[in-house]
RNA sequence: GCGCGGUUAGCUCAGUUGGUAGAGCAACCCGUUUACACCGGGAAGGUCGGGGGUUCAAGUCCCUCACCGCGCACCA
């Protein structure tokens, strides 16, 4: 009897112990279980990339959930003999790693203009790389078998080659463009961001009720009327009849007398407030919009500081939340103001890092058109590109429903504001010179050229990154034989942001799709439903604890039973205790097997008699089962059965029977052919949830040719 | 306002094409029979959110209402 087995399962003295050997094995790389035979040369393909987790810091629930989903995927795979690739990396997150680490300098006291640009990304440079190795060690303890010879970073030499090749293939299509375009800019963060990069927040503020002229007006945001000049109403509105279209009328305003202008327009809202609206198009998507329409003046009010312009006169220089108060105050001893609604309540935009109100600015900025046809893709234009595959089946999101989520987002999709004003990314691939402008990979070689001062939006470079982790633009092996991937796994939060924009690139660099199948997990709640957040470093629920607590394997099954596909995840302590009990009732079963049948010749397995061949064929029957839904990613169902049988039939019925037979030396032969057969199928259809314990097991098995990471799925019908 | 999801045993949740409800945990009773007390045996527990419809048959399909959660849009 093996000494390990005279103890109760200790998954810390295992765990780490069982990477090391899966990784010294090699057999995380295709390439190795080819060179030893063990995948066919002609096998097919399988695969994934990991969703390169974010450089700031360390992995959460959220990131474990993904790791074991995809685990458990490869793993299966690579039993069924598949030419399997599990592709590692990290995103450099842009945004977000640039804000982290401006908010550790602060605690010392600096401001990242203090030290300029090149000293700064250093600094930044230095965190990604000591969060990139925590990250890559906490997935190593978590299990992952991931290819770590191909690991792959979202900014680095390779990657930039990409993302600089994919920019100038679409300026030279005319997707990209640079235009001044009303974008969303953050004062805090003094960058624009995408319109997927605002969150709303409810907030009750002061609804303020002017008189303009003949008319009243509404406003929450007083301080940006002053170039308001322009008076809309609907054409069908009986209370202003009167009133014609391009009518001039005077009036007093703010600082002195002015002129403004009618206009009659279906956008109102007629029972909205008075009816009425003054707008500003300089500073409002909506208002820019008509001012477009009609070919009105725009003109800017506030600075990219969140401060008043000259045209606001005395309160020019102030800060917008300093001037508001004074500006109503002026209108009301000017006799205009009407009334104040104290409980009004509006949703305000601000940015999701920085947490700053944004301010619609028009802005000269990097676009990528998703309307114009490409004669190159038959006349399609990016939003149809991201369409089809999805309508037409080629790509399947499971579950289904996210599919008219999606739909719907692309038809609401604006041009995609791709530059920010951020020093950590990739550098827009584009110089000026004088009136010239030049985009390329490489630097102009001509004197005086100089380059964009913006970084791209760090979506863009995650967008490639189905393929240029694959080598692309290189014509690779691997491209070739691993794209589409098979499966792309994430969580729904990132549909927009990230599944999108890989259709977007794929389809329109490739001309293929970036994957078959998208598979979107839940968000990991705690135990009271609260959402663990990422970004807040709230760290609720660490999964290094749990598994130095639990386990590994318990961790897993926690995370896989009960939680099905889209929905969230109410991550319990006690599932989690409940899973490493039955780590240990595995393992207790395998000494009573290993015990039973040590005198047993394996070689030529005794016949079973007629009861037990009925469990046999019981197991193959779930092994049929389980086989399929493991095809239809219907994993907690098989976890599920898995678990469920390994105890209540395995155990409890199976090995009882066992007891009796050998006891009595009935049929004793048959029941010990019975209990190695059956644990071996287990151990093996148990890994790809399991792998810690199970591979444990695996190596006490007598006659084990290879490790079980490598051991073929069983046969099914 | 538009859309999506949820509502099933005390708790957390499964339930694929419709065929008279399942798991884990908790609670209850019995048991320490050498793989395992990180255990075994037993019993209990649900008119599947309300209402209506289709069907021989509905948790499962259709309509409707309520509550919870989420996404998108608008907010002068």
């Amino acid at each position: 009897m093996d000494e390990r087995l005279l103890k109760p399962y200790d998954p810390k003295k295992t765990e780490s112990k069982i990477y090391k050997l899966w990784e010294k094995s090699g057999f995380f790389s295709p390439d190795v279980c080819m060179e030893k035979g063990i995948v066919k040369p002609d096998a097919e393909s399988f695969s994934v990339v990991l969703p390169p987790p974010n450089v700031t810091g360390y992995l959460h629930t959220g990131h474990a959930l993904m790791l074991v989903i995809e685990d458990i995927m490869i793993r299966h795979a690579r039993m069924k003999g598949l030419k399997t690739l599990w592709l590692p990396g990290t995103d450099h997150a842009a945004i977000a790693t640039q804000s982290k680490v401006e908010k550790l300098l602060e605690k010392e006291g600096i401001r990242k203009n203090d030290i300029g640009r090149e000293k700064f990304l250093k600094r930044v440079e230095k965190y990604a790389l000591d969060s990139h190795d925590t990250i890559v060690n906490q997935a190593k303890i978590m299990g992952a078998s991931l290819d770590w010879s191909r690991e792959a970073f979202t900014l680095d030499e390779k990657r930039n080659i990409a993302v600089k090749t994919a920019f100038k293939r679409m300026y030279d299509d005319g997707l990209i463009y640079r235009g001044n375009r009303m974008v969303n800019w953050d004062p805090k963060g003094q960058t624009v961001i995408s319109d997927d990069e605002i969150v709303y927040e409810e907030r009750k503020s002061k609804f303020y009720t002017f008189k303009y002229g003949p008319f009243e007006i509404s406003t929450a945001r007083p301080e940006t009327k002053f170039g308001d000049k322009y008076v809309v109403m609907h054409p069908d509105d009986k209370k202003y009849k009167g009133w014609k279209h391009l009518q001039k009328i005077k009036l007093e305003w703010i600082n002195g007398p002015i002129e403004a202008t009618v206009i009659k327009d279906e956008m109102i809202d007629m029972e909205f407030g008075t009816g009425v609206m003054t707008i500003t198009p300089w500073h409002s998507h909506e208002d820019f919009a008509l001012a477009e329409k009609y070919k009105l003046e725009k003109e800017q009010i506030i600075d990219k500081y969140g401060r008043l312009l000259p045209i606001a006169g005395e309160f020019a220089g102030m800060k917008i939340s300093e001037a508001r108060e004074k500006i109503v105050e002026k209108l009301k001893t000017k006799g205009l103001l009407v009334s104040i609604d104290e409980n009004y309540v509006n949703r305000v935009a601000t940015a999701e890092r920085s947490g700053g109100m944004i301010e619609p600015q028009i802005m000269l900025q990097w676009f990528v058109d998703v309307n114009k046809k490409i004669p190159s893709r038959d006349n399609k234009s990016l939003k149809e590109l991201m369409l089809e595959p999805v309508r037409e089946g080629k790509i399947k999101i499971i579950p289904s429903h996210f599919e008219k989520v999606y739909f719907n987002w692309i038809e609401n999709l604006r041009d995609w504001c791709i530059s920010r004003q951020i020093w950590y990314g990739h550098r827009i691939p584009v110089w000026y010179r004088k009136d010239e402008i030049y985009c390329g990979i490489e630097e102009p070689a001509e004197k005086d050229w100089v380059q964009d001062e913006d970084t791209l939006d760090t979506w863009f470079s995650s967008g490639l990154w189905t393929f240029s982790t694959l080598g692309w633009p290189e014509k690779t092996k691997d491209l070739e034989t691993y794209h589409p991937t098979s499966v792309l796994e994430t969580g729904h939060d990132i549909l927009f942001f990230w599944i999108a924009r890989m259709i977007l690139m794929s389809q329109y660099l490739l001309g293929e799709i970036p994957f078959k199948n998208v598979y979107l997990h839940g968000m990991v709640r705690a135990a009271d439903g609260k959402k663990m957040s990422k970004s807040l470093g709230d760290k609720a629920i660490d999964p290094l604890d749990i598994i130095e607590k639990y386990g590994n394997d318990a961790l897993r099954l926690a995370m896989i039973i009960g939680n099905t596909p889209g929905n969230d995840l109410k991550l319990n302590e006690n599932d989690i205790r409940g899973y490493k009990k039955f780590a240990n009732k595995i393992w207790n079963a395998s000494r009573f097997v290993f015990e039973q049948t040590k005198d047993l010749d394996i070689s030529t397995l005794p016949s079973l008699d007629e009861e037990d061949k009925a469990s046999d064929k019981e197991l193959q029957n779930l092994v049929t089962e389980i086989s399929k839904e493991m095809n239809e990613f219907r994993f907690s169902i098989v976890a599920e059965k898995l678990y469920h049988y390994f105890w209540h039939t395995f155990a409890d019925i199976v090995i009882e029977r066992s007891k009796a037979k050998i006891l009595k030396n009935q049929n004793a032969s048959s029941a010990k052919a019975l209990l190695f057969t059956h644990l071996r199928t287990l151990l093996i259809v148990l890994h790809p949830f399991m792998p810690f314990v199970t591979e444990e097991i695996w190596s006490i098995f007598p006659n084990h040719k290879n490790l079980l990471i490598v051991e073929s799925w069983p046969k099914y019908k």
